[in-house]
DNA sequence: GTCTATAGTGCGATAGAC
DNA sequence: GTCTATCGCACTATAGAC
């Protein structure tokens, strides 16, 4: 286990506090005090509260962003890559719910630069997410239904799953993949 | 259009402003301010920021109880009760898609016997929708798969659809929900 | 890197006049 | 039913000592 640094360390329990109180709701007092410091310290290490989010929500959105190019990009079938993105979202979210539940709760007190960067990330993933349905269509893979409603469906399950891995004592992962791959993907093959 | 009295007014304001910006992001006076008076009359209509909370939050809980109820004592198949849910679900998000946003952000900031009953209400839906699943797996409607994975992908995607149906220029209700009981049905059914 | 002290702001809520 | 005025408190953030 590598030993953090001081930052490091802030964000760590920052997403702990954040996750279960929201960021609104979790003061820079109650941060200090989770690390047994004052609140003026923090300062050292942050240049303030917004940092905070952007950091852990930006670190995520990229995340899933790389997953996503190098899925989009593979030579193989709709529904592979499909199956692909499923493993991805299912490894995100177990190793990082916090960051998860803050980017799914708390993105809307980005500000400026950062909520800018952050809607045009998640704007693309839904474009690729879409258009990856829509080949599938085209190739015969996937039924002809509206779209919208499958792409909606499968990404509404996969963004709220770190909420739902949490909640019933983690199963593990390997036989969680294959149900949700053929819950999420069996409706709606050919 | 019926007038509305002053708290159901303060109520509906309200409502859409913490959808858009959360509760604790809303102060008493940006409600006044929207309500164009000052912050201490809202105080007239109700006795604090938690009664406006509560009462917005329960009562959309309890109109899903009062349809879980009725639907879950129907005389028919596990598939047609669940056809009906994803019918109640829709209906209710496209008439209440403000208070679903609270419901879905803003419920942990319930307090005391609030909150509590909340999470009793939810516990109870979720239990007869599991059970309902559970049914049609004995009855061999269903596939054999993991009933958690199946009741969680169903709830996640209803419960999101406020979401995405206002995002997207508002479907007609019919095709919605033709197209919704295909995609989240046909992969379930045997 | 952490502390004390504090500036400056905004919050929920109440008292009492009209 | 709305107002002005205000209380008491919590917040983010900074200055400067150690």
């Amino acid at each position: 286990m590598k030993v953090l640094n001081r930052k490091s360390e802030i964000l760590k329990v920052a997403k702990d506090l954040i996750t279960e109180k929201g960021y609104n709701a979790v003061s820079m007092r109650d941060l200090a005090k989770a690390l047994d410091i004052k609140a003026a310290s923090l300062y050292n290490h942050i240049a303030n509260k917004q940092e905070i989010l952007s950091t852990i929500i930006l670190e995520i959105a990229e995340a899933f962003t790389v997953g996503m190019t190098q899925i989009f990009n593979e030579e193989t079938t709709s529904i592979n890559k499909l199956q692909d993105l499923i493993g991805l979202h299912i490894d995100i979210s177990i190793n990082n719910s916090g960051a998860m539940a803050m980017m799914h709760n708390d993105w809307k007190h980005l500000e400026a630069d950062e909520l800018i960067r952050f809607v045009t990330l998640r704007n693309a993933y839904e474009n690729n997410f879409r258009t990856i349905i829509k080949q599938g269509i085209n190739q015969g893979e996937i039924i002809n239904k509206n779209p919208e409603v499958i792409v909606f469906s499968m990404l509404s399950t996969l963004q709220t799953m770190y909420l739902w891995y949490e909640k019933r004592g983690k199963m593990d992962v390997n036989i969680l993949k294959t149900d949700m791959v053929s819950v999420l993907l069996d409706g709606i093959r050919t």
